[in-house]
DNA sequence: GAAATTTTGAAGTGCGTGCCTCAAAATTTT
DNA sequence: AAAATTTTGAGGCACGCACTTCAAAATTTC
C-alpha cells in the first residue's frame, strides 16, 4: 500500500482554473465548452497527466452488465471445458461488475440453435454464442443484433452474421498445423492417412479438413489421404473408425482427427502394438486427450485455451456495452500446439 | 447497462438484522463479534449470494500499489518484447491502481544486478526480478524480501531465494520440447547436431539444454551433439557459429539454438542451400525470429508469453499486497511451440 | 446596446465500501 | 448485585467520479 497521490479530477480543474462541472464536461464529452477552455483542460490533464480512476467511475457510473453465453450441450470434453471456464471466470468477472448466464443448446440442430438465439432475453446486455455457419442461425443472430445486443461468436462463428467479433482460433491454419507435423513426425514414409471429422456440415471441422489437405497436397504429396470418416463426435464411433483403419489398411501410416471423439480414439489405438502404431494427430488438450498423449498414443494435438477464449469473449462484451478500449493482440487466440514434453501438468 | 441491484452491505445487514458496523466486522474479520452473530451474518450473506463490491471497496480502501521490474538492459529481442509489454500493461494495471517502474540492468553481472535489487526503494509494494541463479544475487533477494517487499522472479529463477514464487517456463520442459521436435522433424537421419547457448552461466539456458540433451540421449541417439557454442546471445557470434557448424560438418542435420542471437543464425541459415539446410529449433517468437519462421529457414520455436508472463507477475504481486486470491491455473505459464503454420500474423 | 444564447461555476447527491468514534446494551467476572 | 468486559448500533467521513440543477457570467446575435 503507497500514498503516492494520483492526480484527481479536482486536480486537474483547479491547475485549469475551471470548476469540477467542466473537466467533468471535457473528460465525458459533453457539450457546450468553449474551444478554448477545452484546450485549457486538456492541458492541465496532460501536464498533471491525469487518468480517471476507474474504480470511482465504474462506482459512480453504476453500470452492470449481464452476458449470455449460449453452449453447446451434450458430452464433449472440450466444450464441457468451455462451460467450466465460463463459470469459473465469475470471479474474475465480479470485479468488472459483470456477470454471465449460460444456456445448454443442441448446437448441432440449426433449428433449436436459432430458437434459442430468439430466446435471448432483450434484457441482456450482450451474449457469446458458440454458433453454426447456417442461414437460420445467422438470421437469429441479426435479429439478436437488431434488438441492440451486441453478439459475439465464440470458437464456431457463423462470418456472413452481423456479430461484433468472433473469438476463436482460425482452423483452416489449426489444420495445416495438423498436417505439418503429422507429415514432419511420419518421417518420409509414403503411405495412406486416415481422416475423421465430427460432421462434414461442422464449419470449423470442415475449415480443418481444407488446411489439412491443402498442406497434405503441397508438402506431403507421397501420403494419401483415405475418404473422409464421420464420426459424430462421439468416442464409439471414433473407436470403431481408428480399428477399422488400423485392420483394414496394412499402409497406414497417420491419423488425423479434426473433430472429437479423442477418448475412442485413444483406446483404439491402446489396442494396437506399439510398432504397427500410425502417428496420431488430434485436436483439443482435455481430458480425454490428455492421457493418450501422456502415453505416446497421441503424437499431438493442436488446441485451442478455452480459458482465453472465454476470457476474450466477456472482455469484447465489456468493451461494448461500456466503451472501454481493447487490446487487439491480447485478443487474438492462438494455435497451441501440444506434444508429451510441453503438456501442462 | 443493467439495473437487476446487486445486494449490498446494506441489504445484508437488514437480513441478518444487525448493523452495517457489524457486517463490516464480519467480513473483513474484525474481532468482538459474538459467535452466535457471526453465524446469522454469514447466513444472510449467503442467502442472498452477497459479494462485496471490489470497486467500492478499492475505492475505500484507497490502496494503491507501486512494483518495480528489473529487466535486462540490452538489445535481446525477447527482452524488449518483455520490456515492451511492461510499458504496454499501464492501462489494464490502472484498473486496478497499480503501476510499474520499469528499471534496467545489465543482467548478466551479477554485481551489477545485486546492488540494483539493493537499490530498489523500500517505498515500493513489490518486485518483479529477472533474476540469475547466482548467491550475490540471491542474497539481495532475500533482503529485499526482509525488508517486507515480495518479489517474483521473472523468466529466470533464483530457485533457492525466499521470493513469493517464479513466474515463466519450466526450461528443462522446453528444452526436452525442442529435442522432441527436431529430432522427428530430422527424420531418422543419423549425424550430428550443433548446440548453440548464450551462456552456459545462464540458468535457464543450462536447463534447456539439460533437458534438451536427456530427451535426445533417450529418444534419438543416431543423433551425436557437438559441443556446446557459447554466443553470448549475440546476433553476430550466433551468425558465425552457425555457418561454422555448417561449412565444417558434412553430416550436420540439426541446430538446437537454446540462447538469443537468432536474427544472425537466419542470417547465417540463409545463405545456404535449401538443400543443405539443416533442422532448425529455437527459442521465443520474436521481430528477430519470425521472419525465418515464416521463411522456412527456422522449423520450430519454443516460446514463452512474454504478454502473458509479465500479467501474471503483476497479478501475483497484487495479490499479495492485497490479500486478493488468484487462479493457479491462469498462472501457470505455457510452452508455446511456434512452426510455420500456427504463427499469429 | 439590448436580447438571446452559450458557457461556466458552485454545490449537492449517490455509488458501496472501509474505517473510525462513542455510547448503549449485553454478557461475563468478581 | 456491582463491576468489568465484550458486543453491538448509530452515525459519519472519506474515496473519486458521474450526473444534476440553477444561477451567474460571458459571448454572440440582432
Amino acid at each position: 500500500m503507497n500514498d503516492t497521490q494520483a492526480p484527481t479530477l479536482l486536480d486537474v480543474a483547479r491547475a485549469a482554473g475551471v470548476s469540477r462541472a467542466t473537466v467533468d464536461r471535457v473528460i465525458n464529452g459533453r457539450p457546450n465548452v468553449k474551444a478554448k477552455t477545452l484546450q485549457r483542460v486538456r492541458e492541465a490533464m496532460e501536464r498533471l497527466s491525469y487518468r480517471p480512476d476507474p474504480l470511482a467511475a465504474g462506482l459512480a457510473r453504476r453500470a452492470r452488465y449481464r452476458f449470455c453465453f449460449l453452449l453447446p450441450a451434450g458430452t464433449n470434453a472440450f466444450m464441457d471445458e468451455v462451460a467450466a471456464q465460463v463459470a469459473g471466470s465469475a470471479a474474475w468477472l465480479a470485479g468488472t461488475r459483470a456477470s454471465i448466464e449460460r444456456r445448454f443448446v443442441d448446437v448441432f440442430d440449426p433449428f433449436a440453435l436459432a430458437g434459442a438465439i430468439d430466446a435471448v432475453d432483450r434484457g441482456f446486455d450482450g451474449a457469446a454464442i458458440v454458433a453454426l455457419d447456417e442461414p437460420h442461425v445467422r438470421a437469429a443472430v441479426d435479429r439478436l443484433v437488431a434488438d441492440g445486443i451486441p453478439v459475439v461468436t465464440l470458437i464456431s462463428d457463423a462470418p456472413a452474421s452481423r456479430r461484433l467479433g468472433f473469438v476463436g482460433v482460425d482452423n483452416a491454419a489449426a489444420g495445416r498445423t495438423a498436417a505439418a507435423l503429422l507429415g514432419r513426425f511420419s518421417g518420409g514414409r509414403g503411405g495412406s492417412v486416415g481422416v475423421l471429422v465430427g460432421s462434414l456440415s461442422l464449419r470449423d471441422h470442415v475449415d480443418r479438413l481444407f488446411g489439412f489437405r491443402q498442406l497434405v497436397e503441397r508438402d506431403y504429396r507421397h501420403l494419401s489421404l483415405l475418404p473422409v470418416v464421420e464420426t459424430r463426435d462421439e468416442d464409439g464411433e471414433a473407436e470403431a473408425a481408428v480399428a477399422r483403419l488400423a485392420a483394414a489398411d496394412a499402409g497406414l501410416v497417420a491419423i488425423y482427427n479434426a473433430g472429437a471423439g479423442n477418448r475412442g480414439a485413444g483406446r483404439a489405438l491402446s489396442r494396437l502394438g506399439a510398432d504397427r502404431r500410425p502417428v496420431f494427430v488430434g485436436h483439443e488438450l482435455t481430458s480425454a486427450s490428455a492421457g493418450p498423449l501422456r502415453e505416446g498414443l497421441f503424437d499431438a494435438l493442436i488446441a485451442q485455451n478455452a480459458g482465453h477464449e472465454v476470457r476474450s469473449a466477456a472482455r469484447l462484451l465489456i468493451a461494448q456495452a461500456s466503451g472501454a478500449p481493447i487490446i487487439p493482440e491480447q485478443e487474438r487466440i492462438r494455435i497451441d500446439v501440444f506434444i508429451r514434453e510441453n503438456m501442462p501438468d
